[in-house]
RNA sequence: AGGGGUAUAGCCAAGCGGUAAGGCAGCUGGUUUUGAUCCAGUCAUUCAGAGGUUCAAAUCCUCUUACCCCUGCCA
């Protein structure tokens, strides 16, 4: 793992370096805890690399919990989903995976016990009243007329919440602390609610739920969490989260930090748009490639390092941020530069014809997988008299600065030899069909002897051993950096982000791809075999990220 | 009648009273059988603004400005 080498340094590592020195803690406990009603994406890597990374570096531990307090939206296949993409990122929990749904019973007695001091009521507010009580940003809230119902009267009521004597909506459990406190949070905040509904771990034995204020603080207490990491928008739930530790009987506690969410350019984040482009078919599924999801860029070609080395470079902080998508590219070119054999392929073929070349003859030749690490290896790639090259690098006259094959110029094929165009064959409609030409057979791995060293190095494949595949080439979701601030963001979908090109001409040697394997596609960009609809000899590549492309800016 | 937060380059981000790290992007050159990679160089006299303290301020103090979050029986 290259990101070994040196440790962050951020805001909440200095807490526990601080926390760890002064002896407040002997020892570290983290915990990532999803809510199971989606898949995890990008903002999700960047919390479970700093939860689990922070364990790893203190060599503590951290939990895998599942926030599942409300049974209506969540589901166990999301619970699976999101087991896969944590270990797939590389990291293992501590010990089983935990639900807060197993403290259901305790979290009941801390209301009780709540309610025994006089800190809980039950109460009947409608939600329009609730809300009206609640008063607003600027004005405080009123007392609930229920409030000061007696101690016995409320463990009583509690127990008919519990037993399900009371309709969803028509009653729940409230803290007993300020309506006037300027944190809205903390203006008698709802602890309970009824839910008759089917929960995936508990089944039907619970028709009350709690809610995640009460609940989070509690479960991290009860695993005995020390540093409870979370995002921006719950620095006000803080408060609650201390007072209900404060007043309950437990003894450790824990303590909550919070940092800035990711914001990525061109993409949305919010679990409810990913929804909205899931279920109007937008996209094909969680797992389309264009997503944000982990399972997208999995699929996509991005591998568990590139991910973790992204959550890095962009830091831990409280400051708002919006991330270039070209550090995550960066990430991963890296990564795969390194890692990812090359091959070749011809998307746009158009066809050469070396005339002076045997006919019928077939050439293995041995081609280096990677320029620069002769580790891994060489491969054979046929070669013949007809090849198809890509319909973008030939053209019949051209100035200096466009170094590909051009008529009566020579030009390298990758590997293979030097060839020189002598004419070319056209369609109705002026597109080069076929371009002919002669190759220099005294250029196999050495340049010609007459010093005419070409300029350009073009890839190829041989015609008839070439094998179809269908590659498709993805493109950011949105044409604006930020597509959340939009009124309707359906306005601003990128129509171009997938384009599938059905006969691309692979060499022969990619029919042993195996699903999520990466290559480099020379002079083209990196791709790995689709691990969903890539069966049997049907042969689909996914376009990861293209190559650096300066030519592609000088062009323009 | 508000409260909680945040401001350092195009984008991230170190810095914690001693004279602005690093990454991405960009720009210049060099190598190259990938217009890739790699290599060398370059890229903030200034830290949201204005005052103040100090021999010394991005760091401390005061005021101002901008942006984000908070009025779900969501998390």
């Amino acid at each position: 793992m290259s990101e070994a080498e040196k440790r962050p340094t951020n805001f909440i590592r200095q807490i526990i370096d601080a926390d760890l020195e002064s002896g407040k803690h002997s020892s570290v406990q983290t915990r990532f805890p999803p809510e199971p009603n989606g898949f995890l994406h990008i903002g999700h890597a960047k919390a479970i690399c700093l939860n689990f990374g922070i364990a790893q570096d203190y060599q503590g531990l951290c939990n895998l919990r599942f926030d599942d307090t409300n049974p209506e939206k969540e589901d166990i296949d999301y619970v699976h989903s999101i087991e896969a993409d944590v270990k797939w990122l590389g990291f293992e929990w501590s010990g089983e995976t935990r639900y807060s749904s197993q403290y259901f019973d305790k979290l009941h007695g801390f209301a009780v016990e709540l309610i025994e001091k006089g800190l809980a009521y039950v109460c009947f507010l409608t939600g329009d009243e609730a809300r009206e009580y609640r008063g607003s940003l600027k004005a405080p809230g009123k007392n609930s007329p229920h409030r000061d119902s007696s101690v016995e009267d409320n463990l009583a009521l509690f127990d008919k919440m519990k037993n399900g004597e009371f309709k969803e909506g028509e009653c729940v459990l409230r803290a007993k602390i300020d309506m006037t406190s300027s944190f809205m949070c903390l203006r008698d905040p709802i602890l309970y609610r009824v839910r008759f509904a089917h929960h995936h771990q508990t089944g039907d034995k619970w028709c009350i739920y709690p809610m995640y204020d009460f609940t989070h603080c509690l479960s991290d207490a009860i695993e005995g969490v020390t540093h409870s990491l979370c995002t921006l928008e719950f620095q006000d739930n803080r408060r609650l989260y201390d007072w209900v530790l404060e007043n309950v009987s437990i003894d450790v506690i824990p303590h909550q930090y919070e940092s800035s969410r990711l914001n990525l350019e061109y993409t949305v984040m919010s679990k409810r748009k990913l929804h909205t482009l899931v279920e109007e078919k937008l996209v094909n599924g969680w797992d389309d490639p264009r997503m944000p999801t982990i399972a997208a860029f999995r699929r996509r070609g991005y591998t568990p390092g590139s991910l973790r080395e992204f959550t890095k470079r962009i830091g831990v902080t409280k400051m708002d941020n919006t991330v270039e998508m070209g550090v995550l590219e960066a990430c991963i070119r890296e990564d795969l530069n390194d890692n990812a054999p090359r091959a070749m392929a011809v998307l746009d073929p158009i066809k050469l014809v070396i005339e002076n070349y045997p006919a019928g003859q077939v050439e293995e030749l041995n081609v280096k997988n990677h320029p620069s690490d002769d580790e891994q290896g060489t491969r054979i790639v046929p070669f013949a008299a007809e090849l198809y090259i890509e319909a973008e690098d030939f053209r019949e006259e051209a100035n200096k600065k466009y170094k590909r094959l051009v008529l009566d110029k020579a030009v390298r094929l990758r590997g293979a030899y030097v060839v020189t165009a002598t004419r070319c064959d056209k369609d109705s409609e002026g597109n080069v069909t076929t371009v002919y030409g002669n190759y220099n057979a005294d250029t196999l791995g050495k340049n010609p002897e007459d010093g005419t060293k070409p300029k350009g190095v073009i890839h190829w494949v041989a015609a008839e051993q070439s094998i179809d595949a269908e590659i498709r080439l993805y493109d950011r979701l949105f044409n604006v950096p930020n597509p959340a601030a939009e009124e309707d963001f359906h306005r601003v979908m990128n129509e171009g982000s997938l384009i599938t090109i059905s006969h691309a001409k692979v060499e022969p040697s990619l029919v042993n791809a195996k699903p999520e394997q990466a290559f480099q596609f020379e002079r083209q960009g990196y791709f790995c075999r689709d691990n969903k609809d890539s069966q049997g000899d049907k042969l689909v590549f996914n376009r990861t990220v293209g190559l650096r492309d300066t030519w592609a800016k000088m062009d323009n």
